[in-house]
DNA sequence: GTCGATGCAAAGAATTTGCAGGACC
DNA sequence: GGTCCTGCAAATTCTTTGCATCGAC
């Protein structure tokens, strides 16, 4: 259920796909941005863009924080990028969107900070039926679960 | 479905407890820290730090911002208060939280950021079922389903 | 050659914190 | 009368933006 450290199997795919999308929205391609779409892309878990640059140096390469901000803003419009706020003041996390439409959701630790995620088909249909009902014309959701992760349970009891 | 505008039958209720419960834990009393109190028992919407000042101060009283932060702090922490963090850089909202633990989600208009609520028990028993799936604790959950609201969506098609 | 993209540094915004004075119990 | 609470202002973060320059197409 929870999926923590596993790569996508659609890690490469997601990285071809972005590339062929932000070229086809009239967008150049550069080192810097390649970067950041290539780090995104071999992640699973969501990312904060600190952690996305300090992924980027760790490889040898280098981007500044500015252009993170600017390549996510992008890849968000063009909805190949997923912003989760998890609150309290932490910055926000990014992660590639399956452009099969496949999404999962997370779990937070309130102790730690620690974010996993999970995926339920039953969730999301109990979800589509909603968004059907309701009078907002839906587009996206997100559903987060708060709580202790296994490591803070057992510390904290 | 919806319900905006309106306020929570539990309003009055909410104010109370929660000022019994700042006593019993401890907490003295004042009159910016109830201001802030009343202020947010008066409402069912969710309120930014900022907005409940002018709230406050629009009744002729007055406290500062800190205050309030301290203040909606503490209610979280006793769970008298739910935060809510829409993203996109929007400050963070603030709800009572209805003792009987009978509660709502959201919907985020991203055009105007409009934030309405919605409750389903459906919903609900769908999540709980997943909280005792995962491998954390879990605490509490919030659900946030993101689109245009009526207004925004017949104006921009 | 044009125009988007980059990096730096400064600007902005939300939230937190240090501190001295005031109020509650 | 001690301790918690308050307001102000400064400090911290995260994120955005202005600008000169660089590089893709």
């Amino acid at each position: 259920m929870a999926r923590n450290g596993r790569q996508t199997a659609a890690a490469k795919g997601w990285t071809e796909h972005a590339e062929r999308v932000l070229k086809d929205a009239g967008h150049r391609s550069s080192a810097p941005r390649s970067a950041v779409v290539e780090a995104l892309g071999r992640q699973d878990c969501v990312l904060t863009a600190r952690e996305l640059v300090e992924e980027i140096r760790a490889e040898g390469r280098d981007v500044g924080i500015a252009t993170v901000y600017r390549t996510l803003d992008v890849l968000d419009e063009l909805g190949l990028a997923q912003r989760l706020d998890v609150g309290e003041g932490a910055p926000a996390r990014y992660e590639p969107a399956d452009p099969s439409g496949e999404h999962h959701h997370h779990l937070v630790c309130g102790s730690c900070g620690r974010v996993s995620s999970f995926e339920d088909a039953r969730l999301e249909r109990e979800i589509d039926r909603l968004a059907r009902r309701v009078d907002y014309r839906i587009g996206t959701h997100e559903v987060i679960l708060r709580g202790d992760c296994p490591t803070c349970s057992s510390a904290a009891g």
